[in-house]
DNA sequence: CGACGGAGTCGAAGCGCTTCGACAACCTAT
DNA sequence: ATAGGTTGTCGAAGCGCTTCGACTCCGTCG
């Protein structure tokens, strides 16, 4: 293993200015610079990472807290846990992955260890219990997703307040005026992960402001739970013809679902979506949806991160603003011009 | 933040002492020992992980190496990670995520500054190029998938080869005589990730063996390519009633399009998947299926690793044996018993 | 022309931990 | 009783790096 020392012999030249033509913390003569770059290409000096992290207090690297749970949005999940893993890197952060599983005790592990100089949290629940924790370091810390008080937090998340009523508003638009939802499982409702509720009320909001009749009922993943709901839904509203989807789980079914019952898509009924873009313009049909930025919010997460590292940066929300794509799956209200 | 020697001089014993309590290297009193123990307890103790790096000159930490592209198997990709992930948790290392993104360069920067003490490597093509560095070092580690060569490595997979060839001879015990594969991607083929390619020696061998008519289709995912695909298929043999199925993302359409085409599964047409369990549950059909066992790859890789690191374990390749699970698509071929 | 300040370099002091050798105390087998 | 082992503890020497203060040159300003 090649240390600095090596490298500042075989240029002839200090320690510390080998370090320094590292960090570029001093000015180094062009001179001396080219022959220490060229003695590190030479020797293949690579820093040794602890002794670097014991030295200077910082390891260079982030912890992203992924959730355990792989009951939903999993694809969502990764291509976010990917983009912060290549925004970090550009920055000269790697990434270290913990599960939920440890729950707090993470937090304290790697906050008391140094392990990471900062964290990234996904899967925020409504009153999460890691966030005593942050609050009471002063460790840097972004969330991805909402909990229910942010003062003194970080946070960069879909505005799914914003996300529900440009659904509703679309197919109001089009002159639907029953419109059904089809939520998370109860499960998600349950755990009180905020994004669910927070699209419930720009839904609900929205719709009441337009005038609409709305219906909302969560749904477990797959053909069978869907089509429980949708016979009740149909039961209950017989005049729905405009449909919210928000698990991803239960497009497809949907989708089967209608046609075998002879609803046409988008002749008889619409449905919008709230999904990643791959998914709407994978399915059987092309799904008018809101997409769910997951790379952006990575990279946002990555980069309010390492402001606070570098000093700048402030506690604020950062709602990304949610944009609807028509595709094939909404249309007219029928009756309608 | 609390160092070593506090907790020292809190305990009235050296430095030393408390690190071997720490570590069980040498043997303390039990007198001794409980009192370190509440020490630490009190003061909230941590390690510094930099420091015991660079001491130790063990990072405890397992780089993860993931692929970069999101085109294919996200949902077995991530439940391999956080799989690694928890089970690294287990036997005390942390997990560092790598994208594909830097190549070679990233196991070359991770070796050479004992940012990690290990690696697991993702999606390896038959002809990987980071395999050569990995090779020349001593830093063990273990590959998820099958290069073309595997001397002086470890491996861990699903045995694709016998994959294939379970699939065939399910249906061919069914009486099915015209056999379709829907494979993957033909980018995945043009890439040389094995796993294609293995499954498709199978399935070819064990269809001769047996004396099946096999045709092999790649396949893009989406509804669109699945079409054009299926009518070549049927176009070309036209008594094709089973189907092998690969891309999961190709399922579902798949089997749209066979109920749009009024063949009905199991009755008309026989499938089966190769796919991850939650996806054969949840299909419009539950699929018979041989499941992708993401938990028990990421598992076995991270313990051959750690019986490489504590001084054990050897070069070998481990091929998990595939099962698999009969459900509802398929059935009988049609005009047999 | 002497004082001053910036540029460029070096030496040395740690950062918090592990680990080696030493040693005292005690126990056992001769 | 003495040599030889064990057991439990300590002190000190690093691990490879960053960073502070100090020093030497120069060029510049009053």
């Amino acid at each position: 293993m090649v240390t600095l020392a090596e490298v500042a012999q075989h240029a002839g030249v200090s320690a510390s200015t080998v370090s320094y033509v590292l960090s570029g913390k001093r000015s180094i003569s062009v001179g001396t610079r080219q022959r220490v770059e060229r003695s590190i290409q030479e020797l293949g000096y690579h820093p040794n990472a602890g002794a670097r992290a014991l030295a200077s207090n910082r390891s260079n690297i982030i912890a992203l807290m992924v959730p355990l749970r792989t009951d939903m949005y999993v694809p969502v999940m990764m291509e976010i846990a990917i983009a912060v893993a290549t925004t970090a890197r550009t920055h000269g952060y790697d990434v270290l992955l913990l599960t939920g599983e440890e729950g707090p005790d993470a937090v304290r592990r790697v906050t008391g260890s140094g392990l990471a100089d900062a964290m990234i949290l996904m899967d925020v629940e409504l009153d999460d219990e890691r966030l005593p924790l942050l609050r009471g370091t002063d460790q840097p810390s972004v969330l991805i997703g909402l909990p229910a008080d942010t003062s003194g937090l970080t946070c960069v998340d879909l505005d799914f307040g914003a996300t529900g009523a440009l659904c509703v508003e679309h197919l109001a638009m089009l002159g639907h005026r029953d419109i059904a939802v089809i939520g998370e499982a109860p499960a998600v409702y349950e755990r009180h992960t905020g994004f669910a509720e927070r699209t419930l009320d720009g839904l609900r909001s929205r719709s009441r402001e337009l005038g609409l009749r709305l219906l909302h009922r969560p749904c477990e993943g797959g053909y069978d739970a869907m089509a429980v709901t949708l016979a009740r839904i149909f039961d209950e509203r017989p005049d729905t013809t405009g449909f919210v989807v928000q698990n991803e789980s239960a497009v497809e079914p949907l989708l089967g679902l209608l046609r075998q019952q002879g609803r046409a898509v988008p002749e008889d009924v619409s449905v919008v979506a709230v999904c990643p873009d791959q998914v709407a313009t994978q399915a059987s049909v092309r799904l008018t949806s809101v997409a769910i930025p997951a790379q952006e919010m990575g990279r946002n997460a990555v980069e309010l991160l390492v402001a606070k590292l570098d000093g700048g940066g402030t506690d604020e929300v950062v709602l990304i603003a949610p944009e609807l794509t028509t595709r094939a799956s909404t249309g007219p209200a029928p009756g309608k011009s």
